[in-house]
Parts: C-alpha cells; sequence; structure tokens
DNA sequence: TTAATTTCTTAACTTAAGTCAAGGATTTTA
DNA sequence: TAAAATCCTTGACTTAAGTTAAGAAATTAA
C-alpha cells in the first residue's frame, strides 16, 4: 500500500484553498479524512446500481462518466479533468443507487474520502461545509454548461462549443465518447468534423 | 408597502426547515433578511445583462427562466414552483452579468434577500452555510435531470419523460415555451403530441 | 512485434425534426 | 365585451441526423 505522497498533498491543498483558506491545522484535520489508491486504466471508481459511498480527489488524470440506457447504447455524461473533486453527487446526496459510471480514463494515483467521515467533517468544522457549498455550486455551473448547450445549439454548433470551451478534450478523449457527450452519433461527429 | 403576512413567515419556515432545524432564533435572523415584494404577472425578477444581487424566496406561484438567442430566439431553459428560493445562482456565485432573464409567471408576494446579507448569514451561522450547500446540490441534482433528457432520449421521449416527471407543467405552462424547454420547435411538439 | 481490439470514417438509405406560411382558437386587456 | 395579442395547429417542403453496414487506421495488450 503506497503512502501519500508530498506532490499529491500539496495538489489537494493547493486545490483546497483556492476555495477555503486553511491553516495547517484545519489541512491537516482534512488531509487526515483521506486515503491513497491506485486506479487501472478503465477501472471504474463507482459502479452504476450502487451508492456512492466516497468522493476522490485527482492529483491527476482524468475520469469519464457514462451510463448504459435500455437499449444497450452507452452514454458518456461528463468528464472531470485533475485537479478536482469527483464523485456522482447525485447518489451521494440522496444516497441513492448510482445512474452512472465513474471510470478512470488512465492510470493514476488518486485520494478518496468517505462518506460518513465528509459528513462528520461537515458538522466539525464551518470551513468545511463552506467548501462543500461552493464546490456543488461550481458542480451546478459546469451542469448547466453542459445543458445550455443543449438548448441553445445544433448539434454541429455543439461540436464547435466543445472545442471552444473544452480544448483539452478533443486532444485527450476518444471521439466516439464526444460525440454521446454532445447526444450525437459517431457517424454524426465524425461528418461535422469533415465538412468544415 | 405591503407587510409580510403570517402565511408567508410560516412557508418560509416550513421549506427552510426541511433542509435545517431553526430554532425562534435563527428563524428570526433569517426572516430579518428578507423584505417584501410583490409582482405583476411577466414582470421581470432579473433581467439578463444585470448581476443577480438577490435571492427570491416564492411562498406561491412560479417562474420561467429564459434567454435570447443571438438570432432573436427565445430559449426557456428552466421553471421554478413555489415554495422554494429563485435566482440566477451562476450570477449570483460569480458575481458576473446574467444570461438569464426571470420571469414572474403569475402575480405573487415574495420575499427577496440581498446578496451581500447572504454572504454575511454564511459568514455568521455555519447552519445557514449548510442550508446554502444543500440547496445547491437540489438545483445541480433539476438541473443534472434536464441535461439527462437530452443526453437520453429524442424529442419524442423528452415530452413524454417531462409529462410523467412534472406533470404540473402541461397544467400551467403555455406550450410554446415547454417546447423551447425541449429543445424542440412550436410546431413539432405540437406535432409530437397529436401523434400518440 | 504481431494479433486483437478499439477507433474512426465513408456510403446509401430512412426518418424525424426544422422552416416557412397561414389560419383558427384562446386568452388577455382596454 | 370587443379588439388585440398570444397561442396552437396544420400543411408542404427541406435538411440534418439516425441507421445499417463495411472496412481502414490506430492503439493496446499478449
Amino acid at each position: 500500500m503506497k503512502e501519500i505522497t508530498a506532490e499529491i498533498k500539496k495538489s489537494l491543498h493547493t486545490f483546497v484553498n483556492r476555495f477555503i483558506k486553511t491553516d495547517d491545522e484545519l489541512f491537516n484535520t482534512i488531509l487526515g479524512n483521506f486515503e491513497y489508491y491506485n486506479t487501472a486504466r478503465k477501472e471504474l471508481l463507482l459502479e452504476a446500481g450502487k451508492v456512492a459511498d466516497k468522493v476522490f480527489f485527482l492529483p491527476e488524470g482524468f475520469v469519464r462518466f457514462f451510463h448504459i440506457k435500455e437499449n444497450g447504447i452507452e452514454v458518456t455524461s461528463d468528464f472531470y479533468f485533475a485537479p478536482g473533486f469527483i464523485t456522482s453527487f447525485t447518489s451521494l446526496i440522496e444516497q441513492k443507487p448510482s445512474i452512472v459510471n465513474i471510470q478512470a480514463m488512465v492510470k493514476m494515483d488518486i485520494l478518496f474520502i468517505k462518506y460518513k467521515n465528509l459528513i462528520a467533517l461537515y458538522d466539525q468544522e464551518h470551513k468545511i461545509e463552506r467548501l462543500g457549498r461552493l464546490l456543488a455550486e461550481q458542480v451546478f455551473i459546469s451542469s448547466e454548461k453542459h445543458l445550455f448547450s443543449f438548448l441553445n445549439d445544433l448539434p454541429q454548433e455543439r461540436y464547435e462549443w466543445l472545442i471552444r470551451e473544452y480544448p483539452e478534450y478533443i486532444k485527450n478523449i476518444p471521439l466516439h465518447y464526444l460525440a454521446s457527450y454532445l447526444g450525437i452519433t459517431p457517424e454524426s461527429l465524425s461528418r461535422i468534423r469533415n465538412r468544415t
């Protein structure tokens, strides 16, 4: 079982301090609640049907959210790049089975905190509750952007929006995942790209 | 200038206590920060281009979120029914000009709290910070549902999802607003409804 | 480094939604 | 309550995306 490196600690510290200022005591309280984990590429950090009982922190790498529709089609709903906290918020908040799978896109060293420890931290420290509020606000904003791309734009324009808003997606993510993120088939995305 | 009635106080109390338990002192602290306002039907509670500086509480009635695209087409992005807190979260959180307009759909008596007072309450009371976190989580969940309807379903299925998930929409909301909420034209919605 | 798998593209055809236009029904408001 | 505005539907036509199928290219893993 590998240790939490100084580099990983620093990444967590920097990220948390974007939202709240932590003195040593508070940061050590937070850090003390996290455990280390090493994922394989393509490993599921959360499986659809199970209740989310952890929040992950990614100091590196990125993950994909996806689910399988009744007709068997796989839908990619989101990507998160490091650094950041990752979980199925809906499953975690409601403590109900998750709709989505969360999949590691690359092999990576990550941290996680258990749900019950997070809740205890919320009770214990006003500042951590604030961190929770600010993070919830951020995931809302990012979800709303994705939603607005559907309300405002045709598939072709959604693709243009995507490369404008998230240029790193194009470099790192297989196109058929991007297609379903955009709500279109891989064939359509291929045609859209070749009619510029 | 009309007063805040006992009925409105009760509505706020009941709603807040779904999320946090408030003793008299805490509830009076919250209530003391709200002011009364009476809207006309179709009045804009927030105009696109202005920074959101209030959060509204609706004890009754409902509102519509909409914006105008560059091509002049109006898009309805959301509806909120009473009871609940209403604002452009994105504009409020980032303190940037709002994309959306918020429009009263009926004449109603409402409350509002100013942004700076809300921030002060967050600092002052851990429990209110928690309320903020829980509300942010709820708006995320509701935005994600709307998003998933686009990722999972064709327009026809999205309409069926809407009447299943939000039957009250059909009874209260003009169809051309629902059409743009579903990302389709009024003509298409009309055809979808007439091919059951 | 080769075999297996995954990823991406192209083509032919189908279908559902968009566009443009018009008119009737309903609701609002003066 | 009558005029105005809004709301909803229908029809004819266009267009963009879906479907099915096949194969080439690239990547992964044995």
